[in-house]
DNA sequence: TTGAAAGCGATACCAA
DNA sequence: TTGGTATCGCTTTCAA
């Protein structure tokens, strides 16, 4: 039952002011180096934790979060926004504000959303990033500005961000590879499409599962990815080329979260029931060809879970100073319809 | 910016005292059930929210949270205590603090353990239940005491618990199912390991199990399940006796997490490579048959995942009031060697 | 049953 | 550059 220290047997101890000991401790200009060190000093070796309910009731600052969203696919993203607004509740009471501000897709407006957020001058920032070039260089100012940057679900490389949450890609793509050899019990064709294999985080899938099925299943006979550029038609007609090319396709591998039109090729050449399809992500169209058990899998991204992941980090750099590390990917979580039902369409972690 | 609605503008506009309306809102016994009724009213309709930093500054009570633990096996306990490290250390800035209490294993000790939490005046309790009997009355008496309890890992049925934390039994075994049925390509004789038939959670699993099987695989051969009531030497016996009188078993799901005698007595016949196993949980010895290719795939429980959303509903409980749903339930995560190294042999959420 | 007022632990302003 | 002090919104005695 050891009380805390707090400020006041700091200053005590030191004889000097209250004020002064707040001032030291966040770095105050006007104050005496030498002053300030030996606060410092005798803070720390009291084990001085500051208490950050009365440090929120008395300064009328709140530390501002802001979350720039995609709008669009709005079932993904209301989750991603949920699990930031769900982790993000009970420190409004340590004086956190979260602004949200939504932009409507991937790349499109979001530099003037990120250019919104600094100007309103937020302590933190967490982002879904696009592929913009722009994008960089907005990462760059928030960093000269000392304003830290998350990206969420997918990652600027090279940017100077604080750290990037995302799924972790490789473990995608071999999972999916491994079900897919077993299923297929290690024979047969199997196609894969994809996105975009400049965009690292497609790449990685597509090269760990074609790595995955060389290896573990060498006699599988694997198609070069498709590559649907986020258009829904070019999905959709290379597809139905695909199927059409390829009569005897025993399994298809949809390796992103947009493989609605994909699916739709698929139903079209009414292929459902007779090859397997492992996809990414869910979403509703998806859900109920699973249920149907037209589709076998998924790899599910979890969306709140890694916004509630990034909230948490970055409030933790915040109020703490703890630095994370560069990059934190969680495990994709395999849906099949044997745990559909945890999934009431939302990610419950 | 509007500027919030405090405690004073609630007490001005009625004309009364901060003091009454603070008991008001807080079910004070000794206040006019009228005016606490005015109190609430305008509170209401003037929109107001409590200050939650305040509240904890003037209200010197620390929020202490007890957490009742097996400390074996550790590999898995001690994931669950640092999940609720992990998810409590933002909050001991707040007045919170967590006071672990260990007991030897499942069921053992544990009534002693409850004993001196509520003698330490906890102001809730989560706990891991066990089997014992005397439990569901240590519960009873903490909810006299309005002490909360959770339910973490396991449940205690009919207890009066706040609420109970645990993975989805069901869609554990269905999950389990559904890979086996592809897996083995809807054919061949499948056997099922248990802990105990009577313990609702590994009911629920070979229930699932079963049920999925039976449905989607027909054509499949399934074995009455294997009780091992905890009993390293009784899992280990069964089990030779069951390979051994069946030769031509395709594949075992071993549907608890203490599943090492059963996979002893597998490599003792030199089964793997020849047979498909499923299993649970994930321990040093399990990894390394995951990693060999010998077992195909395991359902994680997520225990430090587990404790984390124990803990925080809790708090919320404590703090905000917010009354959690009676049962929560998480998603089983499949680990197979594709995904594995997201576990550095811990769960990262 | 209610009101008045003293803190809770920090920040920030005004003097010195 | 420092000290003293009002203040933040609420809880909780102590009186009335």
């Amino acid at each position: 039952m050891e009380k805390r220290v707090t400020l006041r047997d700091v200053a005590k101890r030191l004889g000097v002011s209250t004020g002064t000991v707040s001032r030291a401790l966040q770095d105050h200009p006007a104050l005496n180096p030498i002053t300030k060190a030996r606060v410092l000093q005798m803070a720390n070796s009291l084990g001085y934790r500051p208490n950050l309910a009365a440090r929120f009731l008395s300064s009328r600052r709140r530390l501002v979060i802001g979350v720039n969203t995609p709008r669009d696919p709005a079932f993904f993203y209301d989750q991603v926004r949920k699990g930031i607004d769900q982790e993000s509740a009970p420190f409004q009471m340590t004086g956190v504000e979260v602004q949200h501000r939504m932009f409507p897709r991937v790349g499109v407006g979001e530099e003037e959303a990120f250019e919104s957020a600094l100007d309103a001058k937020v302590d933190g920032l967490i982002v879904v990033p696009g592929g913009s070039r722009s994008l960089k260089s907005c990462i760059r100012r928030a960093s000269q500005m000392k304003i830290p940057v998350v990206c969420l679900i997918s990652d600027v490389t090279a940017a100077r961000k604080l750290v990037s949450v995302s799924v972790d890609a490789s473990a995608s793509g071999a999972l999916a590879a491994e079900l897919m050899g077993r299923f297929l019990v290690g024979k047969g064709q199997v196609a894969v499409t994809s996105g975009d294999l400049t965009v690292s985080d497609h790449r990685g899938k597509c090269t760990a599962f074609e790595r995955t099925i060389r290896a573990q299943f060498p006699a599988m006979e694997l198609f070069p990815p498709i590559e649907n550029h986020d258009s829904e038609c070019e999905a959709y007609e290379k597809t139905l080329r695909l199927i059409d090319s390829h009569p005897d396709i025993d399994a298809v591998y949809i390796s992103t979260g947009n493989g609605l039109p994909v699916l739709q090729a698929l139903e079209e050449r009414n292929l459902f029931g007779k090859i397997t399809v492992l996809s990414t992500d869910l979403y509703p169209e998806l859900i109920e060809k699973i249920q149907e058990g037209a589709v076998a899998g998924s790899m599910y991204q979890r969306p709140a879970t890694q916004a509630r992941i990034a909230f948490r980090l970055l409030y933790e750099f915040l109020y703490e100073g703890a630095c994370p590390p560069a990059r934190v990917t969680l495990a994709p979580l395999l849906v099949m319809r044997g745990n559909l039902n945890c999934f009431h369409g939302e990610d419950p972690r």
